[in-house]
DNA sequence: AGCACGCCGACT
DNA sequence: GTCGGCGTGCTC
């Protein structure tokens, strides 16, 4: 019988996670020990029997084998929520690639100094009057840590903890000798930051219409049949789905269970809380990356406790430690921001319903322009498919017209704004409505270029064109490099240099010309930097202080104005232009969601996209909101250049300082897998091929996809790669990284 | 976090 | 010498 060994964390949530300690397995409990076990196991110098956690498993030992001690027992109870997450991270790695430690790291909040600075103090608990007394026995006894303590304690009577193991270097043998002695106290005082707003709570109902009902009661007689399912719901825009979920949340609250919420920025956060706030009240929190470690960990640890019953965050709040997980909500389930855009990169869609299982939770997935890969399953009977065709408030969808650019530049128009978005504009603009302009770009003028060598003036860091800003200075949105705008061509010497493109302030300024009494407001990356911008802008526009808000896709996202009757869309192909596979899903969703802005309230809306490929199927059918055409045409696509869902695609970055090592190596792993590879139906692998950005931070880039049928398959060649790469550790300096069926292109 | 080991100064 | 106190490093 081969001996098993398991890797094991202790104290996780504490500083370093990544010290794993191996145990054996003795054969009383084989079979009782899984990834994610609490284990119990003598530890240190005195065996010390303390608990663990099962991090992994092997028949190899990676340390001295006399050495390696038994694990003593197993806790029984079942897996702790611990255990489970751990489990979690073990599935994130071995599917999406990655250290145990990283995917640790992202599945567990890491306890930080944060909370101690505010919490622990050290108080003295003598009187003052005593301490000369103390400090002359102290002295005889050459205890100096003691004194240096005491001293400072006398002068001001607590000291911060993270000073006195710091500035005073006190160790905590001493403070453990003091508090022996009753000489000193730690005190711990555990106060929750607090991270939401109060609102009032709403205690009346919306009434649902037939649709929405129909769909709440499939979901209550799931829930109370105890069963289970993925639920993909597809509703319009404006065919309130959020009410779907406050109903589905209510439900499962009343089993006593708990709900995650994930929603795709943290500049929905705020509406989103609000309205989950006054249904559910102060047992709604909110976890996101502008909340402190500190506040991060308390949130954690109210879930834990059960003081909370809904979290709304982005994808990391996938992981709050629920004790009884009851349903997983992820709103607009088709948003790149799920795909986590560094190691391990999993996409929260897929580790949800990971979660879901493991917990025998329900996931509802809500959008009104589905991802290609969740329809497909919906199709399929994977996911259980709900729809909502009409919109709430019965209110038509909005009328949306398709301009050719080209007709308009034959036409003598140069502007980037066309004859009948202009018509259109002055039209609303005397009956006092409001206008959405739309960009996905921000900045002056897209890039600088030169009209002579035709040369586009680059970042020195990062291989990308700089972009314009209208303060003449060149910015780099990879790295923040900036620099003067030249005079000249810096590689021909030519005075022909240029702005191209466009972006929200060219609109902004073609508008003022056009329309010099319009009042705008400009909201992109630029002007909502600071902190409550965004909601302050957004503010300003339903409170009527503008007539036309310009901005990038962060406009079109669930605002509701209720009179916006008009919305432009500049210039649709800018998505469409982008060299990536999932450029015309993006064009679909942004635009049926740009034209969903139009029209809320109880006036009639109106569209205007302006392109130059008016007959791109994703153009024609958002135009007619037809999400059922842009699918099929979609997966057509997608079917033919063997992209996901389709087919699977595994890509390999490996990154380098040296130019050099990193093409020998690149060419050297290639050629492994194609060696060890080479019977394998249906295996395609392009490349080494250097990507359209071809450095970061003068970190050089390299990238190998490889693309199979079948999922797993890309796992095997990715574990093949792990184990080459640490059985021939070389010292080439090169990084290797996977991105599974990737949001974005390298 | 908690234990042992080794170092250092004071006292015998 | 030797004893007590302190800092450091290791724990599978």
């Amino acid at each position: 019988m081969l001996k098993k060994y398991a890797d094991i964390i202790i104290d996780i949530s504490h500083e370093e996670v990544d010290k794993t300690f191996q145990y054996s397995i003795p054969e009383r409990l084989l079979g009782k020990i899984a990834v994610g076990s609490m284990v119990e196991i003598p530890f240190g110098r005195g065996n010390h029997i303390r608990t663990g956690y099962v991090i992994g498993i092997t028949d190899v030992p990676c340390y001295e084998t006399e050495k390696i001690k038994e694990i003593s027992n197993v806790s029984d109870g079942g897996i702790p929520i611990e255990g489970k997450l751990i489990a979690l991270a073990a599935w994130i790695k071995e599917n999406y690639g990655s250290t145990m430690i990283n995917a640790l790291k992202t599945v567990m909040p890491v306890k930080n100094a944060v909370k101690s600075v505010e919490n622990k103090n050290v108080v003295l608990e003598v009187d003052l009057k005593q301490i000369d007394d103390m400090i002359e026995q102290y002295k005889k006894k050459n205890a100096n840590a003691k004194i240096r303590l005491i001293s400072e304690l006398g002068k001001s009577g607590s000291l911060p903890m993270n000073v006195v193991t710091g500035k005073l270097r006190i160790s905590h043998q001493t403070l453990h000798a003091l508090e022996r002695e009753h000489v000193i106290r730690i005190s711990t005082t555990s106060s929750y930051r607090n991270v939401t707003k109060k609102y009032d709570r709403k205690d009346t109902d919306i009434v649902l219409n037939d649709e929405q009902q129909v769909i709440v009661d499939a979901f209550k007689r799931d829930i109370e049949n105890g069963i289970s399912h993925t639920y993909l719901l597809h509703g319009i825009t404006g065919s309130g789905k959020t009410e779907i979920y406050v109903r589905a949340i209510k439900e499962v609250i009343a089993q006593g269970k708990q709900v995650i919420v994930l929603i795709p920025e943290i500049a929905l956060t705020y509406q989103t809380v609000r309205y989950f706030k006054e249904h559910f009240g102060d047992s709604v929190t909110i976890m996101n990356s502008r909340l402190s470690n500190g506040e991060k960990y308390d949130q954690f640890e109210r879930a834990k406790k059960g003081e909370v019953d809904v979290v709304v965050g982005p994808r990391s709040a996938l992981f709050t430690p629920f004790r009884k997980l009851g349903l997983i909500i992820i709103d607009e389930e088709h948003e790149g921001s799920y795909k986590s855009d560094y190691p391990p990169k999993y996409h929260a869609r897929n580790v949800a319903v990971k979660r879901a299982a493991l917990e025998g939770a329900s996931l509802i997935l809500g959008s009104a322009t589905p991802s290609v890969e969740s329809y497909k399953k919906a199709l399929s009977g994977e996911y259980v498919l709900w729809q909502l065709k009409n919109r709430a408030r019965n209110n038509p969808l909005a009328e949306c017209s398709i301009v050719d650019l080209r007709h308009e530049l034959r036409r003598g128009n140069r502007s980037i704004i066309s004859f009948e978005l202009e018509a259109d504009i002055k039209d609303r603009l005397s009956r006092h409505e409001q206008i959405m302009l739309f960009i996905n770009k921000r900045g002056f003028n897209s890039c600088m270029a030169c009209r002579n060598c035709g040369e586009a003036i680059r970042c020195p860091h990062c291989d990308v064109a700089l972009t314009r800003h209208n303060n003449r200075r060149l910015i780099c949105h990879y790295c923040g490099y900036t620099v003067e705008e030249p005079a000249v061509c810096p590689s021909c010497s030519s005075k022909l240099i240029g702005g191209y493109g466009t972006g929200t302030q060219k609109v902004e300024e073609e508008i003022h010309k056009l329309f010099p009494a319009a009042r705008t407001l400009r909201m992109d990356r630029d002007t909502t930097a600071k902190k409550d911008a965004h909601y302050k802008i957004l503010e300003a526009f339903a409170n009527r202080e503008a007539d036309i808000l310009i901005g990038t896709q962060m406009i079109v996202k669930g605002h509701d104005f209720a009179n916006v009757t008009l919305v432009g869309i500049m210039l649709a192909d800018l998505t469409l232009f982008e060299n990536d596979y999932r450029a015309c899903e993006r064009t679909f969703d942004l635009l049926t969601q740009a034209a969903g802005r139009a029209g809320r309230g109880s006036l009639p809306g109106k569209v205007v996209i302006q392109t130059y490929q008016p007959d791109n199927y994703a153009i024609v059918a958002a135009a007619k909101q037809d999400y059922r055409s842009f699918y099929n045409s979609e997966k057509a696509y997608r079917a033919l250049m063997k992209y996901p869902p389709e087919y699977n695609m595994m890509v390999v970055l490996m990154t380098s300082l040296s130019e050099e090592s990193l093409a020998v190596k690149a060419e050297k792993l290639t050629c492994d897998i194609k060696k060890k590879f080479s019977g394998e139906e249906g295996l395609q692998i392009v490349g080494p091929s250097i990507p359209e950005i071809s450095k970061i931070k003068d970190v050089f880039r390299m990238v190998v996809y490889i693309k199979h049928n079948q999922y797993n398959k890309l796992i095997e060649i990715k574990d093949y790669i792990e184990t080459d790469e640490e059985e021939n550790r070389t010292d080439d300096a090169v990084s290797i990284l996977f991105d599974f069926n990737p949001i974005n292109m390298y």
